[in-house]
RNA sequence: GGCGGUGUAGCUCAGCUGGUUAGAGCAGCGGUUUCAUAAGCCGCGUGUCCCCAGUUCGAAUCUGGGCACCGCCA
């Protein structure tokens, strides 16, 4: 039975429309799902949308929806964004479904029954926009502080998880796994919350279901429903087939939650704790990301500048704004998408490097070699031939280095080593002057044969990060295997192309993009 | 207020446990080539490594203090 890796996007509420944040961390999930695969793992992507709660119930209302209507649409949303632009998952859980609803109450009644939860009876101001009671310290001029709006005095009884409880489990487990929450910068502020026992409270998990019926039903108490973070952290389990998917228990001991940092506590916290008092292992990665500004700004409904991933798409190509983001966001730091430097970025690497390479060389290789891949002559291998050759080794070892500490924009920095060396192998040796030259022909293969090598060395270290095109360019360049079947790092040793092969010329693969003129 | 992070070329970032003239990519400037997507290749940086003091034969890298920005908690 072959390894598995499991990875995550956080489960969208459906109170917002799909937008490039949610894009670019399905965009790492299926990266890291597909570095993976190639590396031997068998990948599992899980994404979805989260659809119970309070202000699922008001927006639906002020669409004039039930909000079951509601949801469906929304869910219906995003699922056709992510159908838009090519990214998959292999399951989409929907809070709503059947399965994870049976989940989240059995998962709720193993609790329960171990003893982790307790009837409180709550007074107080509640904020609907937070979904929970407020402390003073959360009010600002009596207002709650994030959502700006007054707070409801509410008296109601709700079921609470008692998370305090795993206080000392949970800091241990922090602790004694430096790689659990990364980069470390969160991984010290999940600890400077957990410094003292003040910093791990107890957890309402329900509302009464009088006050709000749409959510799942407490299978111990039918009057209450479910709270909202309870049963949206266990889609998570949902996707990876719990209880009984065979597939489930590999997937699980190797999950990774990708989430951006606004939802560390929930996950760095809650989740593990909640996964401890049922008797199931904590999460092995939760990586965390940070925000996308756009043009130096906030990303925010009231600015206006919230790009959806259509708008994207449509700009810059969807492989290359993946590519652009990948590569401009250091993974943990906030970053800046500038248009001026998504383009800047897209032509140098994707156009002017790499692409042009690939034009140039197989150009050359049907003028000068019939459109075969040709056989070196091992008379006209020189230091520069094997200097690229041992790079290209050295380029893969580096990547998955990288990759294991998620530096993923190093890790692209990283290849395009490979691509600048090839061109400058083909200045140096200029086989279309040594195709005029007598006994030139040994250079011309010889050539050729090594850049075609680092070609088809490129796209599969690139496959994971750009598919579409780098399918393209192993088809092109005759490569035996194709990107799905391809094995790393087996597949990228050097000298698997067979002369003979048949190459392939063809439209650009990634034209250059116009800077936009104000 | 407490804690943590960051501060290195125009921009984005590498620089591990201190040690040759501080690096990469992008942008910019000059040159060159024509196989190629007006792409490629070659050359060009006198950067207070935030500031001050200290430890050391030697610090961007360690210690102390300060400043700025950011985050988390309160």
């Amino acid at each position: 039975m072959s390894r598995a890796y499991y990875v995550t996007t956080p489960i969208y509420y459906v109170n917002a429309e799909p937008h490039i944040g949610h894009a670019y961390t399905f965009c790492v999930a299926d990266s890291l799902a597909r570095f993976h695969q190639m590396r031997g793992a068998s990948s599992w992507v899980v994404t979805g949308t989260d659809e119970h709660g309070e202000k699922i119930v008001e927006a639906a209302a002020a669409a004039g929806l039930a909000p079951s209507e509601f949801s469906d649409r929304v869910s219906a949303r995003f699922r056709a964004a992510w159908d838009e632009v090519g990214l998959t998952a292999n399951r989409f859980v929907r809070t709503t479904d059947a399965d994870h609803r049976r989940n989240v109450q059995a998962i709720l009644q193993r609790v329960h029954d171990e003893g982790w939860v307790e009837l409180r009876e709550y007074d107080g101001l509640y904020c609907v926009g937070c979904e929970r009671f407020l402390t003073d310290r959360d009010l600002l001029d009596g207002r709650c502080r994030d959502h700006e709006r007054v707070p409801e005095k509410r008296r109601e009884s709700n079921y609470f998880f008692l998370m305090s409880r795993a206080f000392g489990w949970l800091r241990e487990h922090i602790e004694r796994h430096p790689d659990f929450i990364r980069p470390a910068r969160y991984r010290n502020e999940t600890l400077a919350m957990l410094r003292d026992e003040s910093g791990l409270g107890d957890l309402s998990i329900s509302r009464p279901k009088h006050r709000l019926a749409w959510g799942i039903e407490l299978p111990f108490d039918p009057d209450h429903v479910c709270y909202v973070w309870f049963d949206a952290l266990i889609s998570y389990l949902t996707g990876a087939g719990y209880p009984d998917d065979p597939g489930f228990p590999a997937r699980w001991d190797a999950v990774e939650h990708l989430i951006a940092k606004d939802i560390l506590k929930p996950h760095a916290i809650f989740w593990p704790t909640m996964l401890h008092a049922a008797g199931i292992a904590p999460p092995r990665h939760v990586s965390v990301h940070g925000y996308w500004n756009v043009e130096g700004r906030k990303m925010s409904k009231s600015l206006g500048n919230v790009l959806s991933p259509h708008d994207v798409a449509t700009r810059y190509g969807f492989e290359g704004f993946r590519y652009a983001t990948l590569r401009e966001m250091s993974f943990g730091l906030d970053a800046d998408l500038r248009d001026a430097a998504l383009i800047e970025r897209i032509n140098a690497d994707l156009a002017n490097n790499l692409g042009n390479l690939v034009s140039r060389t197989l150009r050359l290789v049907e003028r000068l070699c019939g459109g075969r891949i040709p056989e070196p002559a091992r008379e006209a291998i020189g230091s520069p031939e094997r200097e690229l050759e041992a790079l290209a080794a050295e380029v893969v070892a580096r990547v998955d280095a990288l990759m294991a500490g998620l530096e993923i924009h190093r890790t692209l920095e990283e290849i395009f080593r490979l691509v600048g060396a090839a061109n400058r192998l083909l200045d140096l040796r200029a086989p279309w002057k040594a195709a005029k030259e007598p006994g030139g022909d040994a250079v011309v293969r010889t050539t050729l044969h090594a850049t075609c090598e680092a070609i088809r060395v490129t796209a599969l270290l690139l496959g994971a990060f750009l598919p579409a095109a780098c399918g393209e360019i192993l088809s092109r360049v005759g490569a035996a295997e194709t990107l799905e079947a391809a094995r790393l790092p087996d597949d990228a040793a050097w000298g698997r192309l067979v002369p003979g092969a048949p190459t392939r010329t063809g439209d650009a693969l990634f034209p250059r993009l116009e800077a936009r003129k104000d």
